[in-house]
RNA sequence: GGCCCCAUCGUCUAGUGGCCUAGGACACCACCCUCUCAAGGUGGCGGCACGGGUUCGAAUCCCGUUGGGGCUGCCA
């Protein structure tokens, strides 16, 4: 363990590689960062990669890259880590050790199976301490149990209050595998006091464990961590969230063009609201703000609706530059509508604040402007069809390819005044009037405004749209 | 089954005994604005799970019921 950074206090997250890095934890991860920032504190990462059979390597990479989108990282003076859980199983074997030669553990030859059909014969649940007094030493196939006191077990946890566990329904639980290795609830306590933390915040899945945790940070001589148990997300079934089930992974959103802003303010509120009378808030404030005493009790609802709403607002917050920078990734994809070389800056920014009030995500702005970067714009047949059944459409597009050719001046607002009067002129409203020109330049009956995109086109590319469309219906 | 946690509009929440005729946001609906579509503006719909207490007074405190969730592994 390196030499801590900051004196204050110690947070850590402690996640799994068995899969995508999940929302929730990264909210727990957010919470965990806000209150070591706040405190002056540190922000331990520590990968528990002790289920051999389950972890994955690249599972881990995917969870620092994760952090970072979302601003947590190494570069951070209050980051610390990450920490590997199985680089440590000397000490945790040691632990075990020392909790056997103080009697707080003893060695029990029984197997899973002997376990299950000895409770299945007396009509039991769980395993009922067999062999605490059999003096059994360490084995193959042993596993160490912990000898769980008498009395009760009471958690000080910091938003749930104080939680009391009657010890005699806790089972004596194991810390040693048959093979050895340690297990989590053992591995977990063991790290913490190395690495010397003082509060220990996770998802309230955690709470029942609890107990066994404590009664092993007294055992083994420490005073326990502060506790908090943050509420779980769930998903539309009130279930918590699952990895198989529910779309959790951090990185499918990255990917699908939320704003790492955005989604760290959404995931904040979730459980928690900043001060002030607007929920979208900037994260130098949330990180000051936030407290777990004021932390809601009840699980919270992962919504997508209300996640998209967010983050058309920071969309819309961009500026032109901006906007243009975080779109870059979709711009230059293999799935774009265009080639990069067709691309052109200048009237991307021309366009940028029609384009931002029109995306969800950043993965959208490709398709709104699509046609301003394409040879040939792709042609809605149904909306074509709608548009030119109605015959004034023909008409408006001839006088309007006429009145455009000779315009002095190619800006939004002449090509606007000058549209108004052909329509006028063909008895059409602007709204009837534009239909055509837009289905011919753009090949769809929505989309950013009409003359902007003309402007930004330019004469010759929307002129020649327009005669191929009359040509076309002809 | 046992243990534990939780309970305000559909969702996220404000609310810590009188400022509550319960406030905001998302979603939904209507209207306005408008070159289409968005965005924006205005308005609407909609909630304290239920039953008992305590109190002059309860969404707020207590008890119970009901409902939901978590845990109950030689996973983490």
């Amino acid at each position: 363990m390196d030499s801590p950074r900051t004196t204050g206090p110690r947070y850590r997250f402690a996640p799994s590689p068995t899969g995508f890095f999940h929302v929730g934890g990264a909210r727990t991860a957010l919470w965990n960062w806000a209150l070591a920032h706040s405190e002056g504190g540190t922000f331990v990462l520590r990968i528990e990669d002790t289920d051999e059979a389950r972890n994955q390597p690249e599972w881990t990479q995917g969870i620092i890259d994760a952090l970072a989108w979302i601003g947590i990282g190494a570069d951070d003076p209050h980051f610390e880590g990450p920490y590997f859980q199985s680089h440590y199983a000397e000490q945790h074997v040691a632990a075990a050790q020392q909790l056997f030669a103080s009697g707080d553990a003893y060695y029990c030859d029984m197997t899973a199976a002997d376990v299950e059909a000895r409770n299945k014969a007396e009509g039991n649940q769980g395993y009922q301490g067999w062999s605490r007094d059999r003096g059994l030493e360490h084995g193959p196939g042993r596993v160490l149990r912990f000898r769980v006191p008498e009395g009760t077990t009471t958690v000080h946890d910091l938003v749930r209050g104080e939680v009391a566990f009657d010890n005699v329904l806790i089972e004596d639980f194991v810390l040693l595998r048959g093979n050895g290795s340690p297990m989590f609830l053992l591995a977990n306590v063991v790290d913490d006091q190395a690495m010397a933390i003082t509060h220990v915040v996770r998802a309230e899945e955690h709470l029942p464990n609890t107990p066994k945790q404590q009664m092993i940070w007294r055992a083994l001589g420490h005073q326990p961590p502060v506790w908090a148990h943050v509420p779980v997300l769930v998903n539309e079934q009130r279930k918590k969230l699952s990895k198989r089930r529910d779309k959790v992974a951090l990185e499918m959103y990255r990917d699908e063009g939320y704003m790492s802003a955005a989604m760290v303010n959404y995931l904040m509120t979730l459980g928690w609201t900043p001060k002030g009378e607007s929920e979208i808030a900037e994260w130098p404030q949330m990180q000051a703000d936030f407290r777990l005493e004021d932390v809601n009790h009840s699980p919270a609802f992962f919504d997508l609706k209300k996640l998209a709403a967010f983050n058309g607002e920071y969309i819309r917050m961009l500026t032109p530059e901006q906007f243009l920078a975080a779109c870059r990734p979709w711009l230059f994809s293999d799935n774009a509508p265009f080639t990069a070389d067709r691309f052109d800056e200048a009237k991307f920014l021309a366009m940028a604040p029609h384009i931002q009030p029109r995306c969800v995500t950043l993965a959208d702005a490709a398709g709104v402007i699509d046609f301003l970067f394409l040879a040939d714009p792709v042609i809605d047949r149904a909306a074509w069809a709608k548009t030119f059944a109605a015959p004034e459409s023909v008409a408006v597009l001839r006088a309007s390819t006429a009145a455009y050719e000779v315009l002095p001046l190619w800006n939004a607002e002449a090509l606007k005044a000058t549209l108004e009067i052909t329509g006028e002129a063909h008895g059409l409203k602007l709204g009837k009037a534009q239909a055509p020109v837009r289905v011919a330049v753009t090949g769809r009956t929505v989309g950013p405004p009409l003359f902007e995109a003309l402007e930004a086109l330019g004469r010759d590319e929307s002129l020649r749209r327009m005669r191929v469309a009359e040509a076309a219906v002809a």
